[in-house]
DNA sequence: AATTAATTACGAAAAACTTCGTAGCACAAA
DNA sequence: TTTGTGCTACGAAGTTTTTCGTAATTAATT
């Protein structure tokens, strides 16, 4: 089966974040985005995207000498795996009381209560 | 202000879980409840405590020989200091991704399902 | 060709987090 | 009293995560 990738640590994550919202990158692309955030050498970011790369959490591209990087794991099933162990170990599993204090707290739009509103409507019809 | 009071890591949540749940305790309660769980030292427990002490998220009482610890912070408070930092990095701060993410993937019951479409037209009646 | 600039590789230090062993103390049991 | 049990204190080791410095290589520039 599926080779088992381990949960990404938080600096992991956030290379990870580049990656899904700007697609294969270089380091140096990479370290400038993160370097607009913090402040960031550009060897720890190297280090930390070999060590990924050593994990199987990102693959890389080796034609040019200069490597181009990408997510070897899907944005989606990563949150899902860290979302199902953060309402774990936060909210003791209890994850309608994790929406519940999310959508209280927060500034939703009626467009995306309406979103909501809709996948609720379609979860209620399943149920029956 | 507020004293700030750093994110507990992982393994002082799990001992921060025990005390939300069942109110002040000993270290062998806890050390006990985590032994449910997992294999954990008695003194490695110990220890942790006496750190999250340090760090001001306990508070303890040591009337007795036996020395009562309970929790310095909130569970609302601390799962929602959390929740925002978690969206944060694990959805870029997109929380309502995250709420259909949750509600997509978990058996909602019914009454619960209420509940959330409830706290949607309070929402939205807020809004108006 | 020589110099400069940018890149990768990688060991190792630093920092953060977790676990453990031992000492010392108090109280109960023998 | 002596022994045993259970607790706290705490240094220190172990582990994981993050950061950094240096060397080597390649490519571009002069």
């Amino acid at each position: 089966m599926n080779e088992q990738i381990p949960k990404p640590t938080e600096a992991e994550l956030e290379i990870l974040q580049v990656l899904w919202q700007h697609g294969p990158s270089t380091v140096r692309f990479i370290n400038d985005k993160l370097s607009e955030q913090r402040e960031v050498g550009y060897t720890t970011t190297l280090k930390l995207m070999q060590i990924m790369l050593e994990k199987g959490i990102l693959v890389r591209n080796t034609d040019s000498k200069i490597h181009v990087y990408r997510a070897a794991v899907g944005e989606s099933d990563t949150q899902q795996q860290l979302l199902d162990k953060f309402v774990e170990a936060t909210f003791r599993g209890a994850a309608m009381k994790m929406v519940m204090q999310a959508l209280g707290n927060h500034k939703t739009s009626p467009a995306e209560l309406d979103e909501i509103k809709a996948l609720i409507d379609k979860i209620e019809k399943e149920q029956k």
